[in-house]
Formats: structure tokens, sequence, C-alpha cells
DNA sequence: TTCCATGCAAATCGTTTGCATAAAC
DNA sequence: GTTTATGCAAACGATTTGCATGGAA
């Protein structure tokens, strides 16, 4: 049977409202800076178990690192294999577009998109 | 001045005509199992290159080793995120359609089209 | 009181790098 | 002969794991 620990609550409150696609490493330094006490491989076995469990979304990056995305809405990402720049691509707007459409529309070359319906 | 080696004309070889999608620990362990002597440092270093040259492309996958592909024809990718299982999307067919009818087409759910235009 | 979750440190995995040697040119 | 590429092994960075301890139920 799964425990509620105030570890869990601090890093799923950490993640949700994070529209910046932070990567593992981002969210142990933003999560330690307030709660020194917890530990990195306690933030990287619950950000698995919320993948895994769906509640949150990884996206690959080109840069070999994993972002880490909360879904309230269902979205795709338009990701730069050069740089690694993530945006959101929203249903209403282009999530119904083209994948050519989104390249011109975007003005670079699609490399990859990341959805999480 | 760049020059040419026995080993890069190898392993180009080797991922030429190679439509698997292999990652670099399959690429190596296949050169190396007709071409013991070639380093796996060497196989690394040239396979980096021929990325950055744009010869060959490097594939992100859900499972977090990176997967490349010598791309002849421009194309899309329709990656897995649970095993990731990679179906190649030529222009042909479906590279204009929307994600939306790529992903009835296929009946999964799209999580990222990886391309290499 | 039971047993799952945590924190720490060590281990692991994939990849990169330093350096001496080999081989293009 | 000069200089780039290779092979090896060590180093590295991100992630996972083993184990003793803490804390939820």
């Amino acid at each position: 049977m799964e425990r509620n620990t105030r570890q869990k609550e601090i890093i799923l409150e950490n993640i949700i409202g994070d529209t910046s696609h932070p990567t593992i490493n981002e969210l142990v330094t933003k999560i330690q800076s307030k709660y020194p006490d917890i530990g990195q491989a306690t933030i990287y076995r619950n950000v698995n178990k919320l993948v895994s469990d769906g509640i949150i979304d990884k996206v690959p990056s080109s840069l070999d690192v994993n972002h880490y995305d909360y879904n309230t809405n269902p979205h795709n990402h338009l990701i730069c294999m050069k740089c690694g720049k993530i945006i959101d691509l929203f249903e209403d707007n282009n999530y119904t577009k083209s994948v050519k459409t989104i390249q011109k529309q975007y003005s670079f070359t699609v490399n990859k998109v990341t959805n999480s319906i």
C-alpha cells in the first residue's frame, strides 16, 4: 500500500504550475533550495513514479536531458534539436495542424512534436 | 584538414542501409563483431560527427537511449513512449497529414514525431 | 507495530576525454 | 615530417540501487 509523505506532496507541488518544462536537475535545485533535507534520490524516485502513473510527462530533449511537464491540458511540444528550446502546442490553436503548417508558422524546421494526450 | 580513415568508412557503411534505427550500442556491437580492432570511442566520435555534419539523424527515444538514422529521404518518426518502437513516416504517404490523422491511422497515441527535414 | 519511503553513499550506465601511438597526407 | 585520428583506460555526469533509519498507517 502506498503512503502519503511530506516529500511527495512537496515534489508534486513543485511540478504543478511549473510551465517551464524543468529538467530533473532543475527540480532538484528548486526543491532543495526550499527543503534542503529532501534527498535527490527521493526526488528522482517520485518524479519517475509520477511519470509512470501518467501524472506528469517526460519530454525528451535534443540535449540528452529529460524535461518534465505537468499536463492539465493535453498538448504537443515543438522542440529545437539544436538548442533544446521547447514550445507548447495547444489543441485549440495548432494541435490539428499538419507538421508542414506548424513548421511554417514557427519559422523553423519541425524536428520533434511531443505530446501527452 | 580532415582525414579519411578505414574506421570512418566502415562506420558510415554500417549506418547506411540500416533502417532499424540502431542505438549507438547496437552500432558498436554490430561493427565490433566484424572489426574487433575498432574502439568504441572511435565509433562514438564518428557517429557524433556524422550527426553534427547532418549526415545522419539522432532520434531521441522514450527509453533514454539515442537511436541513429541515415536519412536519404527526409521523413518523420512515430515513436512509442512506452516501448520505444519507431515507425518511419515518409512524405509521400503521411508526412503532410495532421497529428490527429496520423494517430488514428496508426491506432495508437502520437507522442512524438521526429524528422530530419 | 508493521513495512513502505527516505537519505545517504556507493554503484551503475552511457558517454566523453586525456594521452600515447598509429597512420593520413 | 607533421598533424589528425585512433585505442585504451580513466573520468565524468546523470540516474539507480542497497541498506540502515525514519515515519505513516
